[in-house]
DNA sequence: ATCAGCAACTAAATCGATTTAGATATTTTA
DNA sequence: TAAAATATCTAAATCGATTTAGTTGCTGAT
């Protein structure tokens, strides 16, 4: 019932046929000689009986949806609740429709929600992918929809990815956390370490740590029981081989985490315990102390992913080179890595 | 070129019609009297061709699309990501796919925004509406796309809406000011005071202070400017007809603008200004002072909003009567309102 | 032997657009 | 004046499913 009015209805309304309507409706009236009247009745029809063109029958026509897929492991975080806001941007003024998905870091759904959306004839994929390799996904995008990876690469020559600079954003923590002063650092890595963002920006980290000859210890929370396993690893430092001076956050659910647990066993940032996180939050700036964070070009990896995707779904078939893109991440030095003191 | 495999393309392989293929995948083999070894040959077809439904064609055909529009002002305010994230669980689970669509309170984009979905045939629309009267979305709903406003209402017997029970919450935190001691409240609100949850908070705040014959003031700060008229608020306090002891933030982003301003001016908190805000986001417990809020049913508002879409979906024009749920809300009391000294 | 009834399947219409391949007048050209 | 060119419009095929209205060939009852 959704619109019962269709080309048929204004073709009979003025006495023309349907092909007329849909050739002035798509801007070809003159490239097929159409007459301005009947063009102007075709319009003052159209207003008439409020005709809202059926979008799905023009998809099943021409193969092509005008929707984009956007499949992340969480909406509800912060990053990609921006994330997903500058790509529905992006995809709104070029014409297309955003189906977001979250996948909670579990493959299956994932290839789940991928397949869904595959059936919906999205006209291309953009995901923060969960798997560990590329073969699967490959198989998706040789198999006709278009997929651009976001966030989180798997690998050179599998798929184009756009990533933030986790490596060097790493290494930057590490160095400025050198800088200050702090020689024995924690970081807190999440289980689902074979993701490229998170094994990299620990990677980063480690090695510079390691490159001066200084200790390090990485810990795994679980992404599904973070809280816990937060609190429960500061709790026990002592377990550790060395005590602490400073923490790493590999990402900003796992930042928090540690702030309530830091809270709560009152432990005074940055004079006990320096503290920094990769990925920034607006809350980040205003608690005290602020949070050193290294901020991802959220804005930045939206357009370059849409642009490749973009050019993936009008190219026939020829695809793009596989390359992974990173883009510069920024540093925001703050007060919870203030100088050791 | 995404799914080559068709109906037919099974049928001729097994060398049965269509038809046969179609009613067995859609599990009316049974009714329709076809026997197990013909079921086993589709079912051994479609996994050995790998086919895919297309959904388009099977939406074109039933008039059923399975999704659902997600409407709201912008899906990176965390309250809206966690909304859409309850929202996506349940349609999932449903077997819809949601379009998220952000209007930025601009009740032009909305309408355009509705439109395109009702284009794309969604069988639904969750919507919270920036608009200040209920025809336009009335019309919409009428006119075959089954429609629940969420998180505002545009008033009784007009449409069905799910809501936080914002007088009722507005009036919890006044009460609790006041028990603790503060006299003089400033309400923060937006410039989109036509809203009802805006309204109504407000309402329901200053009809405590104002039943107590006590004094308050209410100001606007615009919804894109929000950060700089906060600021430039609280920078000038001294306007105000009486010195404000307190403040009230009618939703996340107004508290989280205060606090920055707040914090960049040294003013103390609670001491100096109590704060309160409507809306409960993750960092309000873990910051110093913890701020008190009023924390909304976003679980209970999705899956009341996706009960009555459905019965509205799935009803043959018989429409429910045109409600407006409220549901509770919970008070979580911080420091930022501690008792005045 | 005939026919009702059943089991197992199929042809064709349909959804609402786009698009291909013309059709019909009218005007221009030789 | 006939043929060619042009201007304006249309019939029918098509996309890939669902669904309606049968068809075909048996079996068993009478």
């Amino acid at each position: 019932m959704a619109s019962r009015v269709t080309l048929d209805h204004i073709a009979q309304h003025i006495g023309v046929s349907k092909t007329l309507v849909s050739l002035v409706l798509n801007g070809k009236a003159q490239q097929y000689g159409i007459s301005r009247q009947t063009c102007d009745r075709v319009f003052a029809a159209v207003k008439e009986l409020n005709y809202r063109p059926n979008q799905t029958a023009r998809s099943l026509r021409t193969g092509k949806t005008g929707t984009i897929g956007l499949v992340v492991s969480d909406i509800s975080n912060t990053f990609y609740a921006q994330l997903a806001r500058q790509f529905e941007d992006l995809a709104t003024a070029n014409g297309y429709s955003v189906i977001i998905c979250s996948t909670d870091e579990d493959v299956e759904k994932e290839q789940r929600l991928i397949t869904m959306l595959r059936n919906r004839q999205v006209d291309g994929l953009v995901v923060s992918s969960s798997q560990s390799n590329a073969e699967w996904l490959m198989a998706v995008n040789d198999g006709g929809t278009p997929l651009v990876l976001i966030d989180r690469h798997l690998g050179a020559n599998t798929l184009t990815a756009v990533v933030a600079a986790n490596r060097v954003g790493g290494a930057m923590l590490a160095n400025h956390l050198f800088e200050q002063g702090y020689r024995y650092p924690l970081v807190i890595g999440l289980s689902t370490n074979h993701i490229s963002s998170v094994a990299e920006r620990i990677e980063g980290f480690v090695e510079v740590f390691k490159g001066k000859g200084l200790p390090y210890a990485v810990r795994e929370v679980g992404f599904n029981t973070l809280r816990p396993d937060v609190e429960n690893l500061l709790a026990n430092l002592k377990l550790l081989p060395f005590k602490p001076d400073c923490l790493f956050a590999v990402n900003n659910n796992v930042a928090t985490a540690a702030l309530q647990s830091l809270a709560a066993m009152r432990v005074k940032i940055p004079n006990t315990l320096g503290l920094v996180c990769f990925d920034d939050l607006p809350y980040f700036s205003i608690i005290d102390p602020a949070i050193t964070a290294v901020e991802q070009p959220i804005a930045a990896m939206c357009s370059k992913a849409f642009e490749l995707l973009q050019i993936k779904m009008v190219g026939q078939g020829v695809d793009v080179r596989q390359e992974i893109l990173e883009l510069p991440v920024k540093l925001n030095v703050r007060k919870s890595s203030f100088k050791k003191s």
